[in-house]
DNA sequence: CACACTTACGATATTCGTAAGGATT
DNA sequence: AATCCTTACGAATATCGTAAGTGTG
């Protein structure tokens, strides 16, 4: 018979091992859960299918035979890397080892995220998330070539071979100094803003194409155009004039000096959706951590970002 | 689950190798000689069984999951040193490799097995023999240890966890000098030879013991005591006496000087038997050795041990 | 006769292949 | 329409446990 085409179960092996270790039938059933004439028929079968004899045995001893002795090497073996390959299943498939890899968009990346992920951890100690906190568009690429399982970031229109879901919306702030004037409003919209000094984030940002294409044809009274958004804080906190960045950005502009009030333009929300892709099932961490997240996505009208959750511990991470 | 009491077929786990390699049910199926459908729920089986989603699939394409591919490489590994132990096996148990450990009486193992040994190593150029040539005491020893599967000695008296059965006669030749008077006596009994200068082996000897047996309680005419049949040789080709000695030890006096006749003198027969464990099984090695040798024992009045005979390589030995 | 392995046998469970179903390109 | 995986289902096969059989000390 050819080698290929014999199928052996875990059982017999098994079987044999506890006969070998036993040299009793009786026992060596018991230990592999059968009765004992169900155990003699798995070693004959056993026997017969490997075309030796294993043992010798007559009503009082039982004994492995030359061959017998060589092949409980063998079957040791075997039987130990099966084992290993399938606690090292089972430990990823309970959670209890594992890799998630996120990319997500820098604001939540600091703000929401070290908080959640921190929680994580402490639940799901043995499973290491990588995390890429980069703008959408690399998010995207992330996850395409499959470097990230997921990614939580804002754009929706992505590749056939990926997938979009809503994660959450992202309300739109006005950030000022506490002594300005608009400070006071109870109600704020963008065009009502329009005038004031403004100072913006780089174009290809999600945040100024957000803006621009809510008060669409108008514009807004740039007087600064700036890449980091804690850069903005500083010039905001300077008084060199104002900003809007939407709610999980505040964090940047968590000063005593400054105040964010929300602003209610229609249309002025940024919505996060979860990127992953579409033919590929998450592994089981990435499963874990996408679950975990999407019970603690962000509320609208939350405003994260204080200082005290900004310095909780960040748990793994790249 | 417990992974002890986990039931897994070299089957389910060759099935999931061969789809994980290419990609596609049908031809996975064709691969493991089922049907399309068998193949797919031996899958489904095993995943059920595993608890772990192993695929990823719809109609069109088949991808392993994160967990498919951690489970791949163990899988990998099982069935490699699965194969490795079977192949291994397979080699013993038709006779490819192996051993047999023989021990066996100086006369047989000097003169007559290195011609069967040598033929044995054509048959079988994988087995290793280990051979012990030792007086029959020894033989039965190496045997009980368990460092020879079987022994060729004289010694019909062995212990209950021994058995013994026959294996060859060997009658009793005169050997003296061609221009001895006997030399040309048609019939010979060993009373008859009683007033010559005899030339014994030591007392512990089996033929001496053969000899002293079979003309009790009379005596050889004893001239000289020696340890070493060639000596025994010298001895008598230099004129110094005549010997009595089995057929199988005839090659020591292969001389043009000396003649060997019968001596018919009933109850002098050596009979030597194959002595071996009573329960336990030889190795297929040594069945085949075993099997070899009862094929070309020594037939009765074959005088073997000429030099050239003698001159045939030994094959494999210790 | 007590113990320990084997055999007999009916019940249950598994596995197989054929054929129909459903989804995707 | 063609391809490819899944499901349905009856038949063949395998496995199990109970109980009887057999051989040994």
């Amino acid at each position: 018979m050819q080698i290929t085409d014999l199928n052996l179960s875990t059982r017999q092996v098994r079987a044999f091992t506890a006969l070998a270790e036993h040299r009793n039938f009786t026992r060596a059933a018991e230990q592999c859960h059968l009765s004992q004439s169900a155990f003699s028929s798995l070693i004959r079968t056993l026997e017969d299918s490997l075309g030796v004899r294993l043992f010798d045995r007559d009503t009082r001893r039982v004994e492995l035979t030359p061959e017998g002795r060589l092949f409980l090497g063998g079957a040791t073996r075997v039987l130990a890397s099966l084992r290993d390959a399938l606690e090292d299943l089972g430990e990823h498939a309970t959670g209890r080892r594992g890799r998630a890899g996120v990319a997500a968009l820098p604001s939540l990346a600091a703000g929401w995220m070290p908080g959640v992920l921190a929680a994580f951890h402490q639940e799901y100690p043995g499973i290491q998330v990588d995390v890429a906190d980069v703008l959408s568009e690399s998010c995207i690429e992330f996850v395409r070539s499959g470097r990230a399982d997921f990614a939580l970031a804002s754009m929706r229109s992505v590749g056939p071979d990926l997938q979009a879901e809503p994660f959450c919306r992202d309300g739109f702030y006005l950030v000022c100094r506490k002594d300005h004037p608009l400070s006071r409003r109870r109600r704020l919209t963008l065009p009502a803003l329009s005038g004031e000094p403004f100072i913006h984030l780089a174009q290809d940002s999600s945040v100024r194409q957000h803006i621009e294409a809510a008060i669409h044809p108008a514009k807004m009274n740039g007087m600064m155009e700036l890449d980091q958004l804690s850069t903005v804080a500083g010039m905001v906190r300077a008084g060199l004039g104002i900003t809007v960045v939407p709610a999980l950005t505040l964090f940047h502009f968590d000063s005593d000096d400054l105040t964010a009030l929300p602003v209610e333009t229609p249309g002025l929300t940024r919505e996060v959706f979860v990127i992953r892709r579409r033919d590929r099932s998450l592994s089981i961490g990435a499963q874990a951590l996408l679950a975990f997240m999407m019970q603690r996505r962000p509320q609208p009208g939350e405003k994260r970002g204080s200082r005290r959750a900004a310095a909780l511990p960040r748990g793994r991470s790249r």
